[in-house]
DNA sequence: CAGAATCCTTTACGATACTG
DNA sequence: CAGTATCGTAAAGGATTCTG
């Protein structure tokens, strides 16, 4: 069961991916690998979210234990979202993924419009 | 703008991400990490996947350039997916992620339960 | 400032049946 | 066997407003 890194069957790939499997979940993770961040901080750093849905994203990577919530008392209140070991470690890869993306990031865009070409052409 | 890797604002990053942002995306990668597969070989190999999500998935992954399809003439119908380039780049650090979960699988269970048992208690 | 509440829209997902 | 069509459900995303 530790071993079978060379092939997995059945859905316990998508439990796995499961964790990356929405919109912002991996955006998020990226965006904290800076440090401990606070949501005003994040929603700054990372554009285009709305407070709601970055709340409800980090409440997704809290339960999977991706990440550590740390409230401070006082006011106006301030709260700091921080990577977990768990979560130090699925930010290699991810980091990983992200920067292959920009790299090759042509490549995509290519790919978009041969396709959408593709779609006009003989319909 | 190709040595900006320690730090990426905006929402490249989700872009990149939206490679991933689905339940079955890098399900189906790491799927066709094994190499050029039939929709039948990856329904089964993957488990739990409509054929009509598989195609839906597939056309995503076509679309952004990842996998590549390959029709064969005859009866009955003969169809390969294969990763391409980009495909087999990106391959990498998602088999790197899902070999992680698996080795960490513990801690995220662990995380959901006492998330869960946060909630029923206070609740 | 954090985030909960509301309302609406979109779309992925899932099961099933059907066609070439 | 590959892929489409149809139907229904569930959930995420988005905009906005409000409260401690």
């Amino acid at each position: 069961m530790a071993a079978d890194h060379g092939f997995i069957a059945d859905c316990r790939a998508r439990l796995a991916f499961d964790l990356l499997a929405n919109t912002w979940n991996a955006v998020v993770v990226w965006a904290l690998r800076a440090g401990p961040s606070r949501p005003g901080e994040l929603r700054e750093r990372i554009g285009g979210i709305s407070p709601k849905v970055l709340t409800g994203t980090l409440r997704r990577l809290r339960f999977n234990g991706l990440v550590e919530r740390r409230a401070y008392a006082g006011s106006p209140p301030r709260v700091e979202y921080t990577l977990t070991g768990l979560g130090l470690t699925l930010l290699e890869p991810v980091e990983a993924f992200g920067v292959r993306v920009f790299e090759h990031g042509e490549d995509v865009m290519a790919a978009r419009e041969r396709a959408e070409a593709a779609e006009h052409a003989p319909g």
